[in-house]
DNA sequence: TAAAGCTTCCTAGATTCTCTACAGGAGATA
DNA sequence: TATCTCCTGTAGAGAATCTAGGAAGCTTTA
């Protein structure tokens, strides 16, 4: 019974990749601009965010480094590799395809 | 790695509830319907289907019955009770609101 | 200068859902 | 009788996310 609404299993890594297909960007900026990007409905967990984040530098989605940020406050930057960018591609498609065809079954009458 | 699509967690129990809006089913009828109305896109496991019906019996949005299926086999007929009603528009707007947040974040340029 | 608050990173543990991989009965068909 | 298909079910595992913390450093305010 909660108030908030959870993601959808599965569509946060595609999130976090299509976040980062604007330019590198540290974690706390990521669910930031998720939160902005979706007007206020998807909200990232922190402890949601950074496990994934090591999932997908782990599978060579993503590269980091460290560096400052716009707050002068240290933070590890991440950005997207060529794999990463093919991957977006992918979950992109496979969520069209997974979305229209429930989509399909709600208008069934 | 593998081929086929897994569903979306956290659709099922909206999928199920859906195709019983058309009317009492058994299990087994419930998965066949889900495939076809996807188009062969939707594949909902036994191992899946059977544990949710459970769940969604538990918490009251179904009530099944024994009886015969259209090839006189025994099976267990699952219907939609009011609360069940109740629960179906609610995952569906849920859904609304979130694949709609998900697609205006995939169409960010 | 002390306190408080915000930013940023991170981890542990639990939960929940779904999957794979089975098992088994019972009618239909040959 | 053997086999096929329909239909129900269970066990165990794995993945993703959540809750609920902790910590450290900068910045603002008292």
């Amino acid at each position: 019974m909660k108030e908030k609404t959870d993601l959808l299993q599965g569509t946060l890594d595609m999130l976090i990749l299509k976040a980062l297909q604007l330019g590198p960007m540290h974690g706390f900026g990521i669910s930031v601009l998720i939160r902005q990007m979706s007007k206020e409905v998807l909200q990232v967990e922190q402890g949601s965010l950074y496990p994934a984040l090591y999932r997908l530098e782990e599978q060579g989605w993503l590269s980091s480094e460290w560096g400052t940020s716009e707050n002068n406050r240290k933070a590890k930057f991440y950005k997207l590799t060529p794999a990463g960018r093919k991957q977006l591609v992918e979950e992109t498609s496979n969520w069209e395809r997974l979305s229209t065809a429930i989509n399909l079954i709600l208008k069934t009458t």
